[in-house]
DNA sequence: AATGCCATGTAACCGGTTACATGATTTA
DNA sequence: TAAATCATGTAACCGGTTACATGGCATT
């Protein structure tokens, strides 16, 4: 249920209409949670059905028109309680961890050319953060805003930088190995007793 | 379409039935891919009809009895396709990094308590990590396959070891903030334009 | 016989993804 | 007026989550 907050954050950042949701998604929220339209315009029924959020008055309500929203006192109210609110993070689910493993028993072939790409992406997501950084965090910004949307900003960065670093040991690693289709040992036994 | 490869990986390792599995998922494999016993059953069956598995032949096929499965070529096969198949990484989607966003709009109030749970949460993650390299990666271990699954176990421990030292940064930056129910500036303008 | 655990499932739901549909506005 | 684009939706599907059901086996 994060969908809905992370709708509310936007709209209280700033009323929007559901593409200009979307397009803040594509940049902006969308670093650390991703939604596509359809997923937002089903989210703002629900919420204005909820009272949370209500459409700006003096729009027209047909099809085809833009409708704006902004956030009202309880989903204000709403917002507040959810980000105070104890929440377990989510274990762990990564493919590229999973494939390595895969690899570890049916042979790595194929698999360092991926690598390389993910490496690549992981390095553009990195530089663009950066340049991020020092467009809208300056040195001198130190409101309560800022800090807190810059030490979100750096966990996005951090993470690329662990991202670029293991893939290149990744990669490193890999070249060490002899590249057959499958491990020395058979089916891979022993080894399941382990991590 | 990760779960079917998650299992057929910890079959090639070592056959099981479906609650061998579901303990396996709870450590080992399910580090970085979980799963409950009802995706895995479900899945078994799958793997069972498209012919990529078969359950250990002399086995009663009762309802309450053990059923164990190995993997099939075809399943070996497709296990190695995918590994080497290229994936896009997944966007980032985390919450804690949501509430923060939400945070720097309606206030910090609340959220320090579950910042410092979460710390705790990571620490005795890599402490667990700790223990596990201790003990099944000791310096000499240097199989292909060891290697393989020492780096996946790296990559855990070194995004645990990024959580804590966030969230310790977090927390000290919250403590320099005034601890107030909605930040200074009204709702938050200026500050959407940016990251 | 009752209890509890082992083992395998079924069913309903929920959020995210993909494909498609429709109306309104702008531009050629 | 045709095409392209803006803007808002609907529908079907799919994987993960939660709750519940059922049968077998061991212990008391």
């Amino acid at each position: 249920m994060s969908l809905p907050h992370a709708i509310l954050t936007a709209l209280v950042e700033k009323p929007s209409s559901g593409l200009e949701l979307t397009r803040r998604f594509d940049r902006s929220i969308g670093y650390f949670w991703s939604a596509t339209h359809q997923q937002i315009y089903r989210e703002l029924g629900k919420l204005e059905a909820d009272g949370l959020i209500r459409a700006l008055p003096g729009q027209q309500p047909s099809r085809g028109q833009k409708k704006s929203y902004e956030v009202l006192p309880a989903g204000r109210a709403e917002l507040a309680r959810w980000t105070a609110a104890a929440q377990d993070p989510k274990p762990l689910r990564d493919t590229m961890l999973l494939r390595l493993r895969a690899a570890a028993v049916v042979g790595t072939t194929g698999i360092e050319t991926d690598l390389r790409r993910h490496l690549e992406l992981h390095e553009r997501q990195l530089a663009e953060y950066g340049e991020i950084e020092t467009r809208d965090f300056p040195p001198g910004s130190d409101s309560a805003e800022d800090r807190l949307r810059h030490l979100v900003l750096r966990a996005g960065i951090d993470l690329e930088t662990f991202w670029t670093r293991w893939l290149r040991h990744a990669l490193a690693e890999l070249a060490e190995l002899p590249d057959d289709g499958r491990m020395p040992g058979g089916n891979g036994l022993p080894g399941d007793g382990r991590a």
